[in-house]
DNA sequence: TGCTATAATCGTCAATAGACGATAAATGAT
DNA sequence: ATCATTTATCGTCTATTGACGATTATAGCA
């Protein structure tokens, strides 16, 4: 894994890294697929701010895992295609050839 | 996805969103399984000090990613038995049943 | 042209992160 | 008992994060 795709990898997962951005994420997976996922809904659904909610989606967008559409007045924001695909590629590269033969072997 | 797996999938996430840290992960599943995972050994490799490395293994150890055992004055680190299966499946249950229908129609 | 609705950005603030050097703690060797 | 080695913790510092309310920008409507 080259110095790129670490880097790629640890911005996706930072963004993952924390409640409010994984339950955005989830929300957008769970959407029927011909539903609206506008801001606004998603501010309906989280405890928080629009403002906090639209750093976490910048956040997310910044990061490859989400898109936001112009539609008229509102933004449709949904999943970036393929980004599972993506990261679980580069999780699977890091994890490489591993087994559970390097661990240390416990006795404490 | 209930509260607790969404704090523990986050946690883990966080924790890996980091490139020195992911560097971390990268060694410890790299080593050959008859081998010291030392902590010196870790520092040798990466270009921050000693005490900013032992603070990203804390880290890691507080998610789950890896354990340490305690050998003699040493300490010998390696990841936790079954982590990685551990956050594939967390990753599945995220993406649920997701499929690129949901995707917004893109025209921008 | 205003007016409303929607979302992004700005400014602020407290808390956390990431780095460092210095120090402490624990083990093993002399 | 002393010393060297190894790692964790402490204290400090700067930068970033996550939250908020207020403001701005844009699009659609009256």
């Amino acid at each position: 894994m080259d110095n790129r795709k670490k880097e790629e990898f640890a911005e996706l997962s930072k963004a993952l890294g924390h409640p409010n951005r994984l339950e955005i994420i989830k929300i957008l997976v769970k959407l029927p697929s011909d539903s609206q996922c506008m801001v606004g809904n998603i501010v309906d659904k989280l405890p928080i701010s629009q403002s906090t909610v639209s750093q976490h989606l910048k956040i997310l967008k910044e990061a490859g895992w989400i898109e936001g559409k112009i539609d008229g007045p509102s933004v449709c924001y949904c999943l970036r295609e393929g980004v599972f695909n993506q990261f679980t590629k580069l999780l699977q590269e890091l994890q490489g050839n591993y087994s559970d033969i390097n661990l240390c072997k416990r006795k404490n």
